[in-house]
DNA sequence: ATTATTCCTGACCGCTCGGTCAGATCCTGA
DNA sequence: TCAGGATCTGACCGAGCGGTCAGGAATAAT
């Protein structure tokens, strides 16, 4: 036992993390992954318990980065202190941007949960701190749209009654995108 | 014949639009939205040939707009024209984001097509000549992200052999997110 | 009243999906 | 050599998917 067996494991993570990447999440099948693999769809559900715990393992590094940030962040009110956490957040969002890029097809059903106001907030504090760097008005557009588009990523790892459900989700990107007239 | 009745067409892309932009196009099904609508599977399958038929319908707008910008664009060497193009593409993405909010959910299966390679060329002076406006590195880093994120949109209609195709797509973002090593 | 046309529907189809399960195979330690 | 756990698999399942079709219901034209 000296030496654990996960070469298959981390293969499959590897494949997902490509296809996922290529296709999106609801793009890519089981299927997809087992044969890019080269083993058997039952061989996937060995490993993972389920599709989504493929997901889950392999944004688990940001999703856990992206919690300390923002708690570092919620109680904070230096300005220099919050800029640097900031940057930190945009570095960290590109440095996970494979990871990242999976988030947008999670479905953002949490969205209309009471316990994401608190989640908006934070967002909505990064994005003023954020804009607040630079006077130039398409700047701040740029900056709002950033943290719309890519760095809207939330923490909640809330699972139900044993429903499973993914741990990220988008945020600001809904805040631009409001309900009909 | 004097009123065409559209009432339920313009319902059912009132509504499309809006469970595409909360759940995705594949996160969303016919049936979904054909509940939400209070018609019949069929009827949607009655107003448009396939479930992609309603997406293109959504994005037409904002896909001619972007067809006639990026044409614009090509040609242009002088830099203020460029910047204001740029500006107005900024502006068009922000106006059309319901529509663009859906290219997330295109698979990107063009990108590997020769033909993409102009388009690439096209993205990457946008996204040089947006950096290109502020001198701080930030800024640059947030608009090649803005511009990954949401503005890397493109145009491709092609449809060959009665297979039906989205027509926008994502570009830049997939030039953030490269191959495995 | 009658056609003709548009609009809508329930029933149905083939297919793919995520997931289950009993058992084969491999590996390792005694 | 053998026992036992870890790893892997083919066959199978129910559910949901996009899409088809014959025909009913409403509307407009004659």
């Amino acid at each position: 036992m000296s030496v654990v067996r996960i070469r298959t494991r981390d293969e499959i993570l590897r494949v997902a993390a490509e296809l996922f990447t290529r296709y999106g999440f609801k793009g890519t099948s089981l299927h997809d992954i087992a044969a890019e693999v080269g083993c058997s769809k039952a061989t996937l559900l060995y490993h993972f318990a389920h599709k989504d715990a493929i997901l889950l393992a392999l944004i688990e590094p940001a999703r856990q980065s992206l919690i300390d940030l923002v708690a570092r962040l919620a109680g904070v009110d230096d300005k220099g202190v919050r800029d640097a956490a900031i940057e930190g957040f945009v570095d960290l969002v590109l440095r996970y941007r494979r990871e990242v890029a999976l988030i947008y097809d999670v479905t953002p059903q949490f969205l209309q949960e009471p316990a994401f106001d608190r989640v908006r907030e934070l967002t909505d504090a990064l994005v003023a701190g954020f804009a607040g760097r630079s006077a130039d008005l398409a700047d701040q557009t740029a900056a709002k749209v950033l943290l719309a588009g890519i760095a809207a990523v939330v923490i909640d790892d809330k699972r139900d009654e044993g429903e499973l459900r993914p741990a990220l989700v988008v945020v600001a990107r809904r805040a631009l995108i409001p309900g009909k007239d």
